[in-house]
DNA sequence: GTGAAAGCGCTAACAG
DNA sequence: CTGTTAGCGCTTTCAC
């Protein structure tokens, strides 16, 4: 049934069997022009008779030289990420080079053994968003000749570039918004705040109820997530009612869409599209469905293509010893029903 | 500023450092228990001091045994496919294999280039996810000795293992349930007959149809469209639409639910919530966000987690020699607020 | 328990 | 234009 698993066929085989030597049949595979058509001809025809294929992991470590990128991104089921994905692979298909793709789930322990996977394997350089706020072990892979750049993180590590979004701007667009809707009470879910989004996003917050004249102490409470998706919006919200008797928030941020998504599934679940549709919600990420949702979600719009490109932009530059260089994008309120009466 | 691309350390260099032999080394690296505790030390001391990180290519061409799995799957932006990827992850952590994952956009010519990478790279096996066309090349590439199982497609091939959906019941079930509701008339938005899923879900529709007594050609108008996706669905409803002089259809089967995500888009924008409210809508996939849509969608769901396990199980079962196997799972219909008044 | 040496498949440098 | 040959970094016998 399965054939036996006979050893693939090697350049040598390939030169026995076109008459030529190895060295010819690798000039066919790598400088087709400096062969003689006659015999480029017979090399390619032993090739296609033996079904032979390169071997990848030969010829690298043979020739050095790299052409493969790696990602590590923190989410690969979230939307946000995936469009960043797609920003890289664009950019990336320009120079014929290729991407491996791996995500951490925000646990430092798979973080590492990709980040040691990628090392291993001779990327020529390294796309990440880091889980932890320590960034030493990627300083680390930067002084062995791996090229980092962080994304969705600024740097501040020299010689590292980065790509990020202003976080803090994000947050204030967000509560700014629900302030001039007459808001004055913002819960706020939020991640910890050792991820520096969240805690940046927060900074931005406390900035704009002070732009309006306002104490956050008096404004803003803020609802820890066991998670950052749709089940840890609905569980938080769950909490915070439960230690409100059962009063729902008028206001609420989202430190991300999929929350947003898990706090209109509780208040749908608790008080039916009536309860939905009075509270005020603004996520985060703009993803593909907010404008699909029960209630149009607002949303605070990161350039994500355009990270994932840039990034990789800055990646290949920094791979070829030009100097770091950091982009900060600007974030953008999209507003929908979700956020007006 | 960016220091020199100094070479990484190998073996040899651990080696001289530790003053020891590159056999000592490697027995350090694979076999521990086989060295001197006190040299084992010296060696890893070197190891730390050096920054050595081991060469995969290196080592993966003087074993030939490999350890990492390629899998292609139609569009790495489609939940159901994450959710398979998620399943294929998780098998592979088990035997601590690792995943090389790259998305096809349904292109066969990105098919084809993302599997000679592979190819190249000398995976263990491949879980592939066909595009469109013909199977010819996979053959091939299993003829050369790599495994390869089919993903959500039935493997008519001897040898080669297969894990799929019954998408006929899953047609029938969509069909049958929307005539339940009184439907008479129902547009399928549906994809190209060449891709499997698209026509054998059709044929469940017809079956459905039949089984009420009714004739598919009274029943069904089925509408092709552009992209499996919210822009697809959006568009060919859209051209349904102007086809009949503004008027909308009663009931529409989306062939995935990106596709019925489009169709409430552009229901509510010509409509707005009413009209979308009064027609019934029946999706495919079960994403997770399905239950959050304006109008919750009626959607028939994959069992996408085990069908990325079992597929690794069943490429890693076939990689070690076993015989193929072929997996159906069947769908399950959800029933929401979308298709029922 | 450790060292010496061969070789995985390929490319590149050099000779002819 | 084509052939010969020397490694790339690693693992793995096989001696010692």
């Amino acid at each position: 049934m399965t054939p036996p698993p006979h050893r693939r066929p090697s350049v040598t085989d390939v030169a026995r069997v076109a008459g030529v030597s190895v060295g010819t049949v690798s000039n066919v595979l790598n400088r087709p022009d400096a062969v003689a058509p006659a015999t480029r001809e017979r090399v390619q025809a032993a090739i296609a008779e033996l079904g032979f294929v390169r071997n990848g992991p030969a010829r690298q470590l043979r020739r050095g030289a790299i052409t493969t990128v790696g990602a590590l991104l923190l989410d690969i089921r979230n939307p946000f990420f995936t469009d960043v994905a797609r920003g890289i692979e664009d950019r990336l298909t320009v120079d014929d080079h290729t991407l491996m793709l791996a995500s951490s789930d925000d646990d430092p322990a798979r973080e590492a053994k990709y980040l040691h996977l990628f090392e291993e394997h001779g990327v020529l350089g390294l796309l990440v968003v880091p889980t932890s706020r320590s960034l030493e072990h990627l300083v680390e892979m930067q002084r062995r000749g791996v090229a980092v750049v962080l994304l969705d993180a600024p740097s501040t590590i020299a010689g590292m570039s980065s790509v990020s979004v202003d976080d803090e701007a994000g947050g204030e667009l967000a509560a700014a918004h629900l302030l001039a809707q007459g808001h004055r009470r913002i819960v706020f879910l939020n991640g910890p705040h050792a991820i520096r989004q969240c805690e940046a996003r927060r900074a931005g917050v406390d900035r704009a109820v002070r732009a309006a004249g306002l104490d956050p102490a008096d404004v803003v409470e803020e609802v820890p997530l066991a998670s950052l998706d749709a089940a840890g919006g609905d569980q938080a919200l769950g909490g915070w009612v439960d230690a409100h008797d059962g009063a729902t928030p008028d206001a609420v941020f989202c430190v991300n869409d999929l929350v947003a998504v898990g706090v209109q599934r509780h208040l749908r679940r608790r008080g039916g599209t009536d309860l939905l549709r009075r509270t005020a919600i603004v996520g985060y990420d703009d993803i593909e469905i907010a404008g699909e949702l029960a209630v149009p979600l607002t949303s605070v719009r990161q350039p994500t293509h355009e990270m994932g490109y840039e990034a990789t932009e800055l990646l290949l530059r920094q791979a070829a010893g030009q100097p770091a260089r950091h982009t900060v994008f600007q974030p953008e309120l999209v507003v929908r029903a979700s956020s007006t009466s």
